[in-house]
RNA sequence: GGCUACGUAGCUCAGCUGGUCAGAGCACGGCACUCAUAAUGCCGGGGUCGGUGGUUCGAGCCCACCCGUAGCCA
């Protein structure tokens, strides 16, 4: 049964470029909106900007501009982003809007008029100078607990625990540098705890109808179990936002517009006409309680908690129909590891295209996306090789290595009939692949794709069975050529529109080498026969590995903010691996080693494991950092040490392994006493390299 | 700290309600083929399914504890 269905992507945020964190979600919400209107659904695909809050009125007014000019230029930024990832919004649209303010209003009107509205008076940190209240981020002190410097008003970095900003020691605003004050200020509240009941029901039944996972019911069952509070929707002005109406001074807090935008947008899209099938009046039907359309949020999974307590709660509240689904994905790693502007793995969205095809990352996130909120790992090796096997060798050959007999001995037609047996193994392949229409839908792409490359190695190995090339020399035997080409060519077009929805642009591609346009996954069912195919052009080409290299080297963020007039091969500036390696001595003219030591010797030393806690510049001294490591059984050591130069952002090696020496006598130095001594290689200045450990070791092992 | 996930071949992952479940792809080795963007096909080596106990006739699959990783704590 066709559905109507609106389908929305989180909103990013307005302070920041598109990376492959974000691509990661918008890359799934739109494989599955492509696949679902190939399944003959009508879909509504919209998204927006997030553009409101105190992190972009700062940054505006930082950059001198208005916060309107801001975010239009990020707005113009993001939304080539998107597009040139193939990601094909029916209209993407902003939070700072008129039609948003409206439905804000009414949502929040209907809100208050339902009782479900309270306000008090709220402590919070002030920033006197600027006249404004400080969210948590913008303050930072000295962390109550583990007394680490610089740390944010919510968390401390150093040792994990989170807290009240009130209790940070001497605290200051990251805006001004002033010392905060506390200072009172009405707040308005949603009365949560009225949903409580609404939300657990809606909780379960999504669940048994799989429009919530169960490991996110898992999760909100905690939130439920510790009592639902009410929630803080009022900032105090100055603030970037709507107003709340009726109070003067009171903005909206970000998140209760945020979600309103999904909304907003689909409004515009309705009220714009640009989609036949899509009227003004549709606004209303698809976002009434009751309605029997549907409304498909896809997330990350940091933001489930406004998307499955919140946001129903509000559209509740307002009268409105709740979410149908809220999918939610894990994030995104590379190589193994949380993202990292240093080591380059923090790759915006433009920076990957300037380098590589869109649709090879696309490829690759298919094969790796599935239903759950497991992290998914962009390794790049593994990007690389799977793009060019599975794309280039496996797929677009079978149409390569067909196409050039067919022009040249049936003037680029095909056969118009296929033999009982050939059209029976077509029939096979195609009933085999639809069960992908399900797959897509409940968001497997992942078992998708591995069946069609499945359906793509059955199409090469009868290729092979079959060697065209053989036939090709023999005159008698043109029909049957003409039988396997076709066939050949067939497996193609399957295995095309099956993939179509994860790699747009190249199934495009493919298809004007067809010259056929299946719109819906039913077009495979019949095979294309007699039918004249063009000549063949290559439609994907594969990865060049130094073009990763390339983008990952772009990525990189100078760990030396400060322009160093330093040698070409100063290891700060991007690294410089290869440089290095390369002006390293060969193995043969290596320096003659000093004279051997017994192991006893060795045995003197006590080296040993340990977790840098806290790292800082040390006051007076330009050579030195002072550490903390936790030193497992051996407690806590201060080691001061000279590597300053080699490492000018100490705040980045707080959490990281370092190997020291636990047993060096104690040394008494002008800054402090040091209690041991880090190894690193190197010969000193900023040619220095702190040694690292492999992943499973832990603080005070010892090395041996 | 509490909670929630996850931990299967070198790498990325499949393994449905416990009973050919020890698998696939890539990588690697050998062979074949030469139509094709050195693409393709066939064969092969490789894992005590994080660890330890337990439930069961039988456990990657269930339970407990431990270790490791990630995230959440409004």
């Amino acid at each position: 049964m066709p559905r109507e269905i609106l389908v929305t992507s989180a909103l990013p945020y307005a302070n920041g470029r598109i990376h492959l964190g974000h691509i990661v979600e918008h890359v799934q919400s739109d494989i599955w909106v492509r696949a679902m209107r190939m399944a003959g659904h009508t879909v509504h695909y919209v998204c927006a900007d997030d553009a409101h809050g105190t992190s972009i009125m700062l940054r505006a007014e930082k950059e001198g501009i208005t916060p309107e000019a801001l975010i239009d230029g990020v707005w113009k930024e993001h939304t080539a982003d998107l597009r040139d990832f193939g990601v094909a919004y029916d209209h993407y649209s902003s939070t700072h809007t008129e039609a948003n303010r409206e439905l804000t209003y009414r949502i929040w009107r209907a809100l208050e008029a339902n009782g479900h509205v309270e306000s008090k008076p709220v402590k919070q940190l002030f920033d006197p100078e600027r006249q404004m209240f400080l969210p948590d981020r913008f303050i930072k002190g000295e962390c109550p607990v583990c007394h680490s410097k610089d740390q944010y008003g919510d968390a401390c970095e150093v040792c994990g625990s989170t807290y009240n900003p009130i209790d940070l020691i001497d605290p200051y605003s990251v805006v001004s540098g002033a010392k905060p004050v506390e200072k009172e200020s009405l707040h308005f509240f949603v009365k949560l705890a009225d949903f409580e009941v609404l939300l657990k029901t809606w909780l379960q039944e999504r669940r048994a109808a799989g429009g919530l996972q169960a490991e996110v019911v898992n999760k909100l069952q905690e939130w439920f179990a510790g009592g639902l509070r009410s929630w803080d929707v009022s900032r105090d002005a100055p603030y970037f936002g709507f107003e709340i109406p009726g109070q003067p001074g009171k903005y909206f807090y970000v998140w209760v517009d945020a979600p309103v935008g999904y909304l907003a947008a689909f409004r515009e899209l309705c009220e714009r006409g640009s989609k036949p099938d899509l009227k003004p009046a549709d606004f209303e039907r698809f976002i009434r309680a009751g309605s029997d359309t549907d409304m498909v949020h896809f997330i990350g999974k940091d933001i489930i908690y406004f998307h499955t307590l919140f946001w129903p709660a509000m559209l509740h509240g307002a009268g409105l129909g709740m979410p149908t689904a809220v999918n939610v994905h894990g994030f995104l790693t590379v190589d193994g590891a949380k993202m990292s502007k240093s080591r380059g793995t923090f790759v915006n969205a433009r920076t990957y295209l300037d380098h590589l095809d869109a649709d090879w990352l696309r490829y690759y996130l298919a094969t790796m996306l599935g239903p759950t909120l497991a992290d998914i790992d962009l390794d790049l090796k593994a990007f690389e090789e799977r793009v060019n096997s599975h794309l280039v060798g496996k797929w677009v050959n079978i149409a390569s290595r067909c196409a050039g007999f067919v022009h040249k001995f049936f003037d680029g037609k095909l056969a118009d009939t296929l033999p009982e047996t050939a059209r029976a193994r077509y029939d096979a392949a195609a009933a085999r692949l639809e069960a992908c229409a399900a797959l897509y839908e409940a968001r497997d792409y992942a078992a998708a794709v591995r069946l069609i490359i499945e359906v793509a190695d059955e199409a090469n190995a009868y290729v092979a069975d079959h060697a065209p090339w053989v036939m090709a020399k023999d005159e008698s035997r043109r029909d049957e050529l003409h039988i396997v080409l076709t066939l050949a060519l067939n497996y193609f077009r399957l295995l095309t529109i099956w993939l179509s929805p994860a790699v747009p642009a190249t199934a495009t591609r493919a298809f004007e080498f067809l010259d056929d346009r299946p719109a819906r996954f039913d077009a495979a069912r019949a095979p294309l026969l007699g039918h004249a195919i063009k000549p063949f052009a290559p439609l994907a080409t594969r990865i060049d590995p130094n073009r990763i290299t390339a983008m990952i080297e772009a990525s990189k963020e100078s760990l030396q903010v400060k322009s160093n007039p330093s040698p070409p091969n100063s290891p700060l500036e991007g690294e410089g691996s290869k440089a290095r390696a390369a002006a390293s001595p060969s193995p043969e003219s290596r320096v003659p080693s000093p004279e051997t030591i017994s192991i006893d010797d060795f045995a003197r030393l006590d080296l040993r494991i340990g977790k840098v806690l806290a790292c800082e510049a040390v006051d007076g001294s330009d050579k030195l950092l002072r550490f903390e490591l936790d030193a497992g059984e051996l407690g806590r050591r201060q080691i001061l040490s000279g590597i300053r130069a080699a490492y000018a952002d100490p705040s980045k090696l707080v959490g990281r392994h370092v190997v020291f020496i636990a047993n060096l006598a104690p040394r008494k130095m002008r800054f402090g006493v040091s209690e041991g001594m880090i190894l690193s290689a190197g010969t000193g200045g900023n040619e220095l390299f702190l040694l690292d450990v492999d992943a499973g070791a832990r603080a005070g092992m010892p090395v041996k």
